[in-house]
DNA sequence: TCCTCTCTAGACAACGTTATCTTACGCAAC
DNA sequence: GTTGCGTAAGATAACGTTGTCTAGAGAGGA
C-alpha cells in the first residue's frame, strides 16, 4: 500500500509522468506548441516560449525518447556488439567517443564470445531499431543478418570479417604485424623463432599463424615444433611453450599471437621471462611495467573505432556504395622483451 | 539515386520495414492476432500460429521495441552510468550479467569522469525511460536527479554515495580495507608506512586517507610526510613518493590508495620496487604477474554488481522502502609486494 | 431447444510524440 | 474596403505496438 501525498510529492511512489499534453494545459497552449518549444522551433513567439518553459520546469517534464523515435523513424543510436564489457576495450571507447561526436548514442552489449549471445544481442539491437551496428564477429555464420543488411541496416565488422555476408569491415594488418615482429627478432639475432597464438578457427588466429609460416619460409628458420595455434588456455600454452623451448634446438624467441597468450606465457615463465625474447601481438595496460617490459605489435585502437564509425555513417548515407574493407597499420613498440639477444 | 528492384530485394536500399499490419495481411488474420503470436499468447489456435509465423519469416518481420515499450510503459532496460567504457570494468560486467539474469538490458554509457557528461548521460537515460539507473557518481551535486527519484525512478549509487540526495548505495568497506592493509604491513615488521592516494575531494580518497590516519594514530607510527592524498598524476605521485622515501626516517612500506596510484608508483620505482613493501587498494589485471607481484586489497566486484541490481529491483518493487547502504567486505590478496620486510 | 459458459479472434482505442494541414491574425498594397 | 500574403499557433493524423472490449462459434447442462 503506497501512502502518498495528494499532489504526489514528498513520498516516493510512481506518480504518472507528465506528458506534453500536461505541459500544454499548464501553459495554456496547444500540444503542438510545446513540441515546438522542446525542439527549439524558431516559429514560436518568445512570450509563449517562456510560458512553456516555465510549465516544463514546474512539472519536471522530460520528453519521451521512445515516442519521439517512433514518430520520427530514426533512433540516433547505434549498437556495438563487443566481446565483453568487463575487460579493457579501447576500441569500444573510441567507438563511443566518435559516435558521440557524430551525435549518436552507443548501445554497447556483450556477446561473451558466444555465438548464441551474439545473435541475441544483435537481434535485440534490431528490435530497438538502431541506426547501425558495429560488431566484433563471433559467429561462424552471419546469414541471420542478411535480411537486415539488405533492407538497409548499416553493419560494420571490426577486427574480423563477417562470414557468409558482405559488409564494411575494419581490420588490423595482421600479416604486416607478424612480419614486423619476425624481422625485429631476426634483426636482434634470432633464427629459431616460435609462435603461440589463437586457434586457426578464429580469423585473426588463422591470419597470424599463416603470416608466421610465411615468414619462416622466407627467412629459412626451422618450422618443426615452432608453430602452435590453439585454444588460449593455460595448459595448452604451457605445453606449446615446453615444446618450443625443449629439444636440442630450442627457440630463442617467441611471438605471442594475442594479449591473452602473452599474459599466459609471462605468467608461466615468471622470472625466466628475461631469457626468452618475446614480441606480443596486441598491446595491453601495464605491458610497459613488466620486467622486461613487453615489446608488442600495437593496433591503432583509436583509428579502428574512428574508421568503424566513418564506414557506418558512409553506409547510412549511401547504401549502394560498394562494400569496403579497411586494413589499418599496426606499430611495433619496442620495450625490452623483443630486443633481448639469443640466450 | 537508389536503384532498386521492384520488390525491394537484391539491392541495398532502405525498404520500409514490415509492420504487424503487413504480417497480418500476409497471413490473412487480424493485427491483434499477430501481436498475440509474437507474444506467445496461448489463446491462438495452432493453425493460425503457424500461418502467422510463416508470414513473419516470409517478410522478415522484426517487432519494433520502441512501440512495444511505449504502449506497455516499461522498457526492460536499466542505465549504467560508469566512468568509462575503455578501461577494464569488472563491476560493469557483473551488472550486465546480473541484469541479464533478471531479464533486463543494460544501457551502459560513459561519464568520462566529467560532471557535465554525467548529467548528460543520466538525462539521456531518463528520456529513454529506463526502469532504473546504476551510477558511479562523479558530480558534487545530484539534486538534478531528485525529481526523477521522487517520482519513483530507482537509482543505485555504486562505489560512492550521491550527494544532496538519498539513494540506495553499494560501497566497499574502505576503512576496513585500509585497516587490513596497515595491519598486514605492521605484521611484517613495518613501522614507517606511507599512503599515496586519490584527492580527498573524492569520496573514496577521503575515506581511505581518513582510515589511514586513524590507523597511524592507533599504531603510533609517524604521520609527518606520510599521507599524500591528491591528483593521480605521474608528477604528483612521484613527488609524494620522494617525500615519503626521502629524509632521515624514510617509509619502508606504502599503501597505494587506488589502482592508478599503484601503477604510477610501480612505473616510477621500476626495478627498485622490490625494496619497498607495497599494498595497493583495488586489484587489477596482471597485478599477479609483476615482480614482486602486487599485494592488493581486492574489492568484490561480482558482489558489488549483484548487490546493485538487487537494490535496484527491490526499489522498483517497493518504492517506499527506506533507503539502504550496503557496505561490502574487501579481501587482502597477498602476492609478495606486501610481505617484503623493512629494507 | 435454449441458455450459459468458454474460448478464439477481431475491432478499436491508447501510449507520447511529430508531420502536415488548416486557421487566425496582422499588415501592406491595390 | 478588399485582397493577398506571411507568420504564429492550433487541429488532426500517424508512427507500431498492446490493453480492453466485443462478437461469434462451439460445448455442455437443464
Amino acid at each position: 500500500m503506497t501512502e502518498r501525498a495528494a499532489d504526489g510529492t514528498g513520498v516516493r511512489g510512481r506518480r504518472k509522468r507528465p506528458t506534453m499534453l500536461d505541459v500544454a494545459r499548464e501553459a495554456g497552449v496547444a500540444l503542438r506548441t510545446v513540441s515546438r518549444v522542446v525542439n527549439e522551433d524558431p516559429t514560436v513567439g518568445s512570450h509563449l516560449v517562456s510560458r512553456v518553459q516555465a510549465a516544463i520546469s514546474a512539472l519536471d517534464y522530460v520528453p519521451d525518447e521512445r515516442a519521439r523515435q517512433l514518430r520520427r523513424g530514426v533512433t540516433g543510436t547505434i549498437g556495438a556488439a563487443v566481446r565483453n564489457l568487463t575487460d579493457a576495450h579501447p576500441v569500444l571507447g573510441a567507438i563511443d567517443h566518435n559516435a558521440r561526436e557524430a551525435g549518436l548514442t552507443v548501445l554497447a552489449m556483450s556477446t561473451e564470445d558466444e555465438e548464441a549471445r551474439e545473435r541475441e544481442v544483435v537481434t535485440s539491437m534490431c528490435r530497438r531499431r538502431v541506426d547501425g551496428i558495429i560488431i566484433e564477429p563471433i559467429s561462424s555464420n552471419h546469414q541471420y543478418l542478411s535480411a537486415e543488411v539488405e533492407s538497409g541496416l548499416p553493419v560494420v565488422a571490426v577486427d574480423r570479417p563477417l562470414s557468409g555476408l558482405e559488409a564494411d569491415t575494419v581490420l588490423s594488418d595482421n600479416a604486416a604485424g607478424i612480419g614486423t615482429a619476425f624481422r625485429h627478432l631476426v634483426l636482434h639475432g634470432h633464427r629459431r623463432i616460435a609462435y603461440i597464438g589463437d586457434h586457426e578457427r578464429i580469423f585473426t588466429g588463422r591470419e597470424r599463424a599463416a603470416a608466421f609460416r610465411a615468414c619462416v619460409a622466407a627467412h629459412g628458420g626451422p618450422l618443426d615444433g615452432m608453430v602452435h595455434p590453439g585454444a588460449v588456455e593455460p595448459d595448452r600454452v604451457v605445453a606449446a611453450l615446453q615444446t618450443a623451448l625443449g629439444g636440442p634446438e630450442p627457440a630463442t624467441a617467441l611471438i605471442a599471437g594475442n594479449a591473452a597468450t602473452s599474459i599466459e606465457v609471462l605468467r608461466h615463465l615468471g622470472a625466466e621471462a628475461g631469457r626468452l625474447a618475446i614480441v606480443g601481438f596486441d598491446d595491453f595496460l601495464l605491458a610497459d611495467i613488466l620486467r622486461p617490459a613487453l615489446t608488442v605489435i600495437a593496433q591503432d585502437d583509436a583509428a579502428i573505432g574512428r574508421t568503424a564509425i566513418e564506414l557506418l555513417l558512409a553506409r547510412g548515407a549511401d547504401p549502394t556504395h560498394p562494400v569496403r574493407t579497411v586494413t589499418l597499420p599496426v606499430t611495433l613498440v619496442p620495450r625490452g622483451s623483443g630486443e633481448l639477444p639469443p640466450a
